[in-house]
DNA sequence: ATGTAC
């Protein structure tokens, strides 16, 4: 059991377990939390597993944990994680079993007052035309050629198919496309799983959310992203479906034999690793980057559907949905930082975490290279979600890191026993949200009570100079699988 | 998260 004793505070927002803890440790642990969220995280085994992390061969600086931070497979949902390149590791269950899940969000001109009226029927269309629960039902099925070229260009082939606008791709992360994505390594069991999954929702903590702008906080950053007070914006966050899900199990049963063979010692046997420059550690590098893709073209082809929603709601807009930012938070990337004093080539991997880079970086979109990055923080239903930006600062605090949500405190079991989806979707009307859901259990499972407050999160990571904040958003309707 | 069990 970790305590508050065995975490030294180095100012209000950070706190670090040394290398002393414990013997195996290579580097220390980094926790970004005010005094309440790092008990909050010392509750379940977060903290224990971001330690197991830090014993991990070949870590570069220190390992990362984020103020939403909660229990996970090996590695807690929340974390950062940089693996020195080449002699470092890859580890799927550092990345995640959804494979580049993430947040889209698009931004109208439309207010919310004028269009208040119209929010139910738009959740209903929503609804119909986004599939969604577990499974393939509705999807755009694709042949087993024309998956392995999605799989390879990402948003590109959603941009080819007319699922796109190019603007969208230019503010999306890495813009829609993973270089080196090799469908080759990705076994028969994931397409057949993934053919049939392409502009789906899935099921979990998934959704779709229409928000209001409620504050602005940095107006000229909210200018340059096409966000304004009192208007209507949509959220998506979705992953990689049962494609991601099946490559990490794949490489979580290949890499029980590459521990052995390269004779890695593991505190943990969910944090199975493969050296990053062997075949098996590039084989899932170019699997993930497939899975990635998957997933961007997934996200583009939900925009796409609710796109045509708010066509069918609100009339042909003159101001159309525009993109302000697409990101990942389960993700490994190879990228440059500065640690401790020093650059250094290192596999970032992202687990519940998102990329948060400052200004200047040159894989933005010009007027986001002026700003920084957007971060896209989705709060938990019903509760306010967040926009803010990257900062300089952060690379040498989290490997350009930030949070990615709310973070989960209540079991999905627990959540599921506890609280009724019929009585949360009323109150949840109540309060003027409408909601479309197809599993009452599954709403329960998601309910505000069963995650920390976003709120106190982001006060969080602004004050640790992680990101900024731009903008505050408050949901209007909710549609989940 | 997930054809929630190959």
């Amino acid at each position: 059991m970790i305590t508050k004793q065995d975490c030294q505070q180095i100012n209000d927002y950070i706190w670090e377990i040394p290398t002393g803890f414990k013997e195996q440790m290579n580097v220390p642990v980094w926790i970004f939390a005010d005094e309440e969220l790092l008990e909050e995280a010392l509750k379940d085994l977060s903290v224990t597993q971001a330690v197991n992390v830090a014993c991990l061969p070949g870590l570069a600086g220190h390992v990362a944990i984020m103020p939403d931070v909660h229990q996970g497979y090996g590695m807690p949902i929340g974390g950062v994680m940089a693996a020195k390149v080449p002699d470092g590791i890859i580890s799927p269950g550092a990345v995640g079993y959804d494979i580049n899940c993430g947040v889209r969000v698009l931004a109208s001109q439309i207010d919310y007052n004028s269009a208040k009226p119209y929010l139910s029927d738009l959740a209903t269309s929503l609804y119909r035309n986004c599939p969604s629960g577990v499974g393939e039902k509705g999807s755009i099925p694709l042949s087993a050629d024309e998956l392995d070229k999605m799989c390879r260009q990402g948003a590109k082939w959603a941009l080819e198919q007319g699922y796109a606008e190019a603007e969208d791709l230019s503010r999306t992360e890495e813009f829609g496309c993973l270089e080196g994505a090799d469908p080759g390594s990705v076994s028969k069991r994931a397409k057949d799983r993934g053919r049939g999954q392409l502009g789906t929702l899935g099921a979990g903590n998934h959704f779709l959310e229409v928000d209001v702008v409620e504050e602005i906080f940095d107006p000229q950053a909210a200018e340059i992203m096409g966000l304004y007070q009192g208007c209507l914006v949509i959220q998506i966050h979705c992953g990689s479906r049962g494609f991601g899900h099946q490559i990490c199990t794949d490489y979580v049963q290949d890499f029980q034999l590459a521990v052995i063979n390269y004779g890695i010692q593991l505190p943990d046997r969910e944090l199975v690793c493969a050296p990053i420059n062997s075949k098996e550690g590039q084989a899932y590098l170019g699997a993930m980057k497939a899975a990635a893709n998957f997933a961007f073209a997934n996200r583009q082809a939900l925009a796409y559907h609710a796109r045509r929603s708010f066509a069918e709601v609100f009339g042909s807009p003159e101001k159309p949905l525009r993109q302000v930012y697409d990101i990942a938070h389960n993700m490994a990337k190879i990228e440059t930082h500065k640690i401790n004093g020093e650059e250094m080539t290192v596999c970032v991997h992202r687990k519940g975490a998102t990329r948060a880079f400052g200004p200047g970086f040159e894989g933005l979109a010009p007027e986001y290279q002026k700003i920084g990055q957007p971060v896209l923080v989705p709060g938990s239903m019903g509760t306010e979600s967040w926009i803010l930006l990257g900062t300089k600062a952060n690379d040498e605090l989290s490997f350009g890191s930030s949070c990615h949500g709310a973070g989960r405190v209540m079991s999905r079991s627990k959540a599921k026993k506890e609280i009724r989806g019929d009585r949360l979707r009323k109150d949840l009307e109540k309060e003027g949200i409408n909601v479309r859901a197809g599993s009452m259990p599954g709403l329960a499972e998601e309910a505000p009570k069963a995650y920390k407050d976003v709120n106190r999160v982001v006060e969080t990571v602004s004050h640790a100079g992680i990101a900024q904040k731009v903008a505050r958003l408050r949901p209007v309707a909710v549609v989940k699988g």
